[in-house]
DNA sequence: ATTGAAATTGCCCTTGGGGACAATTGCAAT
DNA sequence: ATTGCAATTGTCCCCAAGGGCAATTTCAAT
């Protein structure tokens, strides 16, 4: 999948210092999409778009901060770099725990503002492929029967077919069946694959 | 593994300042431990005690963000709660990125201090869980030799015990072996129980 | 009523893994 | 020199898992 360039996303309601910060941006070789409000900017659909988000924090409408609660809330993993005129330290705690990869403040030196669309740029990229395969596990777990659920999780848990048999009051050679079906629905080819698809897709795995 | 009640370690240089905060966490039932000087935290050797750390910034000799770094640099876990008078953004962000779990400033509003300290010594607990039983893995995991490494690697990426042989020169018998070994030491009976593992102890794990 | 997916099971054969019993070799420490 | 661990391998046997072939049942949708 070739991807296009990562676009850095500015929204500020402020038309003179966005303008400034995209032509920063610009100059540092970016491709860049300006955005005057929270609502232009997810109207735009811009959000789907990979890369990162320059956000002002106070800004008419939906603010910085609501506005990344909103992406969270949609799972749409954008790295945010707050930049803001107004902020304070609750402000700027509160964002970077809701998962802002920074805080910058008005006026910005050039070179932090670069630096952190970068650390965010690549940040973004590893979350793409991360989000990539665990959307593609997540399909094809929903795809399962329910009786093949309940034969994957006790098998990751690591009971003999007999047992996961008379747990689920059925003959071995049905939960055999199930266990091949689901293998094949999960796209793995070994105990070791199956295991590691339940970890990654958070399912409750015992040790002994 | 009966604990003793969780403790709260009041770093601040600023002693009236510091008794005020003792009294208050004192009047909330928690168990408290008071420090004039990072050091005089480290020497108490209170890192080691379970709870958390309310921690001013700016002091004589190592401040508080050096002293994070230092219990960091440690995986000294202990959740830290800045607390101080001359904060910015900037440092607020950085010791928020570097994993404190909170960051106030003075004064403080009782409520904000006390669901802080709370919230740390929460996250405090379960951290010491997962601690615990990492500690105790990785401890099994050196004890095997480097052929039991070599051997659950491959397990692990779900490779048959002949192709595990081909790969390392050795007879099928000889891996079936380490495997009976590497299980016992690392204290699993399973296979599911072996890849859980080696997911907690981040091995490489190939899916397919 | 017919079709289809899902669940179920039986029989049988092959392959893979666990483990008992037993032995050899090499290296390092005492 | 002796002891001991680690690595190595062989032969058997048993049990577990994979999978082919085949069939029945049930439930829901068309």
């Amino acid at each position: 999948m070739t991807l296009p360039n990562p676009t850095v996303h500015v929204v500020d309601d402020d038309d003179s210092f966005r303008k400034s910060i995209v032509r920063l941006l610009r100059a540092a070789g970016y491709e860049v999409c300006e955005h005057a409000s929270a609502a232009e900017f997810l109207l735009s659909r811009a959000s789907h778009a990979h890369g990162c988000v320059v956000l002002d924090i106070r800004m008419p409408g939906l603010n910085g901060l609501e506005l990344q609660k909103g992406l969270n809330d949609f799972d749409n993993a954008v790295p945010i770099i707050f930049l803001t005129g107004h902020g304070d330290i609750q402000m700027s705690v509160r964002a970077i725990k809701a998962g802002a990869v920074d805080f910058l403040t008005k006026p910005v030196e050039r070179d932090s503002l670069l630096s952190a669309v970068r650390n965010a740029i690549s940040s973004d990229a590893l979350n793409r492929v991360n989000d990539e395969s665990l959307k593609l596990l997540s399909a094809r777990f929903h795809n399962l029967t329910e009786r093949e659920v309940s034969v994957f999780l006790l098998v990751v848990n690591g009971k003999l077919n007999k047992n996961i048999a008379s747990e689920l009051g059925i003959s071995e050679r049905t939960v055999k069946s199930h266990r091949a079906n689901l293998m094949e629905k999960l796209q793995v080819t070994s105990l070791a694959g199956l295991i590691a698809s339940a970890v990654q897709l958070n399912l409750p795995i015992q040790k002994n």
